[in-house]
RNA sequence: GCGGGCGUGGCGAAAUGGUAGACGCAAGGGACUUAAAAUCCCUCGGGCGCUGUCCCGUGCGGGUUCGAGUCCCGCCGCCCGCACCA
């Protein structure tokens, strides 16, 4: 029989208006069922979705459908993360207002999002730059300050010495400016930060809680959190070397047990006794300056060579006043980590190391490994940080270094050093409060004023949204709010003289560290409705990128804390399940030095070599590595596109099938053009057999057919809830490309006068096959429930229910090794015996022949999966 | 530099420590067709004295185990994050 092909374009958006037209994933909080709210990270609106944002999206739709079909009561918002440097650097190169660039971005991008025919609540979407949204970001800014989570201090920027403004970290390349091309310097501006660290024990115990957040992610969190224990040391200064008013030194060490062999001291270039000991010392000054034109970035000064300039100064080893070490000003060492300075082992750290070796400092091995000869072991390029005994330490030597670590910070706690213990143990961390100021225009209004009698003062609740001004310009680098002629002027809240408003707005991680709150109650006069935001939170399952591994992550469970403990909620954490999905790649092209779009390529293979050819001119071009999708190396595919030609569904099933979510996804024409061979498929089947079983009933009595049918259907059911349930949407995949290749084989060719069993079995499972699609490919499996004559829609259709009786067979398979390799099978019953298996398996001829009459030595039988006969 | 991950056929990949390569893509052969497309069937890791439950094979080198892609140790290669990109 003739099918029509299934006919995406025309189907989709009809389906699509039939679901907004029930309002079917509208959600009210009091509906029944048990709530499940799956969220993916919104998206930044730069333009167009891109390929990674379908990919996302189609993850956490499959997820919202599937919990839906369960019986849930669903949340599944969307909004958009608005505020943010493109749109500042669009006003500049076209002349266009950031919020207008925005907010047609949002309109494109929504429409775009529509056609992907996602299950999502539109009445609950917002976007951070709206109005509505800063304000209430504004009061949670005073809730902070109030509690003394918020606060003012310096801190270090790329400063732009040409564009007299302030450089983000990707706006410095090679440490210059990437308008000016000027050499950045670091600047210190005061700036305003959120007492993260007042959290970090419970961010980082927060974390043994997450079982269902990747082991990766949750490992990140505690290396970036990094607490430490050791010692806060102070080091007595010659009186001859030390500047004026400075006795001490005091530097934090992880490795006390080290201390013989220590070999320097080291302090920040913007450490004080830097600034002190180059008071008259031009070279020193000179080299403080080198080190800050090292942009911020951690990763440029740790890969920077290690360098570093004597001070003069020297100090006296707290456990032998005789000895005397250097201190040197050093490029690696980091003022905001620990005090600043460090003492240098470098025998037992890498670091330390190399910049004893370029400066000819002596390096004494303290702990000797466990097999090594204390009279021959010697340090070479590499460092020892492992475990051992204690040598060169004097009293200590044979000793382990904890017991050591233990030892000297006893004797230095209970060592007066200018009237003061000279050492206290303290717990350190790597973690630094979170610098929120951002010199720009584009961002939360920090809700400050400045006042000539008060000083800093918060705006009054009631004088809240301070909104951004519209009548902004962009024709010079730097701040516009800092040089609008009227916006500063304010009247300070407490004494009602003149003031001036802050100009920072905030990091744009604030917006997207709290908008998963929001979404519960997100027309509320306040930041929450505290009993709605309890009702939902925490999020059951959030899906993103594994790139935001740490900072959103972490910045977000920071401020459901700093919320939780302002009354705006109870939780603490805000996403009970994590899932971090994998990048989109494709294949790059370029015809000489110019990237070529994949658009613009034709593939042919010759003898089994691939090659391309550009499209617009007919000539031969190179086909490069799989990176990324990305503007600038052009290898972009576009969702409107591929929804154009082959449908939504088609490009939603691709996206699940080829890869593990978690794992890069390579998109190729050819992937795209098999799914949709398979959305044909399905449609082909379901349309064929319809007519035949649309009204089947069952007899009651199935034969041998219409079990196996049977058996499939259900198997396949269990399987793919599984699977979903564990977002192994690629096996879900799998499970259901079998479960058609069995049906097509099965029920093709069907007609009206086959038995009334399997008529029955095809229609209960084709019905089912249509559920356990419907998550993914939701659009399709409305089309082939209506052929079948089911009732209502898909979309709210429950998932199908399995009969356990249909999921095992009465026979086991089992494989036999013999050695550990595999020689035959033997067949059981389900429910046999270990002494059943055994004789069953010593009754195989071939196991009788690699016996050859001697007993095994060993016969290992796991139920239900394997045996092996040792021989 | 520090932290995290990944590595299996021509390709994307499966495999609670238990039959390596399910499922898909590509390729080759065949059927249908005047022809093409679509569809359907078969083959598809390598090797061999190629109809054998034969030998080898999961980046490389060792180890643990009755049994290792999976666990442990040491390498190699690639990718991601590093606090002002979002």
């Amino acid at each position: 029989m003739a099918t029509e092909r299934y006919n995406p374009r025309a189907s989709e958006p009809r389906w699509q208006a039939a679901w907004a037209d029930a309002k079917l994933f509208e959600t009210k909080t009091d509906a029944p069922g048990e709530k499940y709210y799956v969220l993916e990270m919104f998206p930044y609106p730069s333009g167009r979705i891109h390929m990674g944002h379908v990919r996302n999206y189609t993850m956490g739709d499959v997820v919202a459908r599937y919990r839906r079909a369960r019986g849930m009561n669903v949340l599944h918002p969307m909004g958009w993360d608005a505020f943010g440097m493109p749109a500042e650097n669009a006003a500049m190169q076209n002349k266009v207002h950031p919020r207008d660039w925005t907010y047609q971005n949002i309109a494109t991008m929504r429409g775009q999002l529509k056609s992907m025919g996602l299950s999502l609540d539109w009445s609950r979407e917002f976007a951070t730059c709206d109005v509505d949204y800063y304000h209430r970001q504004q009061m949670l800014f005073l809730d902070l300050l109030d509690k003394g989570l918020a606060y003012r201090r310096k801190s270090k920027v790329n400063w732009d010495p040409v564009d007299q403004t302030v450089l983000a970290n990707e706006q410095v390349i090679d440490g210059r400016g990437w308008r000016s091309g000027a050499l950045v310097e670091s600047r210190e501006l005061t700036q305003w930060f959120f007492k993260i660290t007042a959290y970090a024990d419970d961010l980082l115990a927060g974390l043994d809680a997450l079982p269902q957040w990747p082991e990766k992610v949750r490992l990140m969190q505690r290396n970036w959190i990094g607490r430490s224990e050791g010692l806060l040391l102070r080091w007595a200064l010659t009186e001859e070397t030390a500047p004026e008013g400075v006795k001490d030194l005091t530097v934090f060490t992880t490795r006390p047990d080290t201390l013989f062999g220590a070999s320097f001291l080291a302090v920040a270039a913007d450490h004080p006794l830097a600034e002190a000991a180059a008071r008259d010392k031009p070279e020193l000054t000179a080299f403080i300056e080198e080190c800050r034109r090292t942009g911020t970035a951690t990763a440029d000064i740790e890969t920077a060579e290690k360098r570093g300039m004597e001070t003069g100064i020297f100090a006296v080893h707290p456990l032998d006043p005789t000895w005397r070490l250097p201190v040197y000003v050093a490029n690696f060492v980091l003022m905001e980590y620990g005090t600043g300075a460090i003492f240098g082992c470098p025998a037992h750290d890498q670091r330390d190391l190399d910049f004893a070796r370029a400066y000819g400092l002596p390096v004494t091995p303290v702990v000797l490994p466990e097999g090594a000869e204390a009279e021959s072991f010697s340090i070479g390029t590499e460092a020892y940080v492992g475990d051992g005994t204690m040598i060169n330490s004097r009293e200590f030597d044979g000793r382990s270094p904890s017991e050591t670590f233990d030892a000297v910070a006893d004797r230095l706690e209970s060592t007066d050093l200018f009237g003061a213990p000279q050492a206290k143990r303290q717990v350190n961390y790597r973690l630094r409060d979170w610098g929120i100021s951002r010199q720009r225009y584009w961002g939360c209004p920090i809700p400050v004023l400045h006042c000539e009698t008060c000083g800093v003062v918060p705006e009054a609740r009631e004088n809240l949204p301070v909104k951004l001004p519209d009548d902004v310009a962009f024709d010079k680098p730097g701040n516009p709010l800092d040089r609008h002629p009227t916006w500063r002027n304010a009247k300070c809240p407490k004494c009602g003289g003149p003031a001036l408003r802050e100009t920072d707005t905030m990091d744009t991680f604030v917006d997207s560290s709290w908008y998963f709150i929001r979404f519960t109650a997100p027309h509320a006069e306040t930041p929450t409705k505290p009993d709605v935001a309890n009702a939902w939170m925490p999020v059951e399952q959030y899906i993103g990128g594994i790139e935001h591994a740490i900072l959103h992550l972490l910045y977000s469970r920071f401020f459901t804390r700093a919320m939780r403990d302002c009354g705006h909620l109870a939780a603490s954490e805000p996403f009970q399940g994590l899932f971090t999905q994998g990048m989109v790649v494709h294949e790059t092209y370029r015809d000489g030095r110019e990237w070529v779009a994949p658009a613009d390529v034709a593939i042919t293979e010759v003898e089994g070599e691939r090659r391309a050819k550009r499209l617009s001119t007919g000539s031969d071009i190179a086909i490069g590595s799989i990176e990324k999708m990305s503007k600038s190396k052009k290898n972009v595919v576009d969702p409107d596109d591929i929804i154009a030609s082959y449908g939504a569904d088609t490009a939603r099933w691709f996206m699940l099938s080829d890869s593990p979510p978690d794992r890069d996804v390579i998109w190729t024409e050819a992937g795209v053009e098999g799914a949709h061979r398979f959305v044909q498929r399905l449609w082909r089947l379901v349309s064929e057999a319809a007519p035949v079983i649309a009204n089947a009933h069952g007899n009651g009595v199935d034969d041998e057919v219409a079990t196996s049918i049977r058996r499939v259907a259900h198997r396949t059911a269990q399987g793919v809830a599984d699977d979903i349930e564990r977002l192994a949407f690629n096996k879900a995949v799998a499970r259901l490309y079998e479960m058609v290749n069995a049906l097509s084989a099965s029920l093709n060719g069907l007609n009206a006068d086959a038995p009334a069993s399997i008529k029955a079995a095809g229609r209960e499972a084709l019905s089912m096959l249509v559920r356990l699609v419907a998550p993914m490919m939701p659009h399709l499996a409305e089309e082939c429930w209506q052929a079948l004559g089911e009732e209502g829609l898909a979309a709210a259709a429950s998932w199908p229910s399995v009969d356990p009786a249909l999921l095992s067979d009465d026979t086991l398979t089992l494989p036999v090794q013999i050695n550990g390799k595999k020689r035959g099978d033997v067949v059981v019953a389900k429910d046999a015996s270990k002494a059943e298996v055994e004789t069953a398996t010593l009754e195989l001829d071939f196991v009788k022949t690699a016996l050859a009459g001697q007993p095994p030595k060993r016969l290992v039988v796991v139920p239900g999966r394997i045996v092996n006969v040792v021989v």
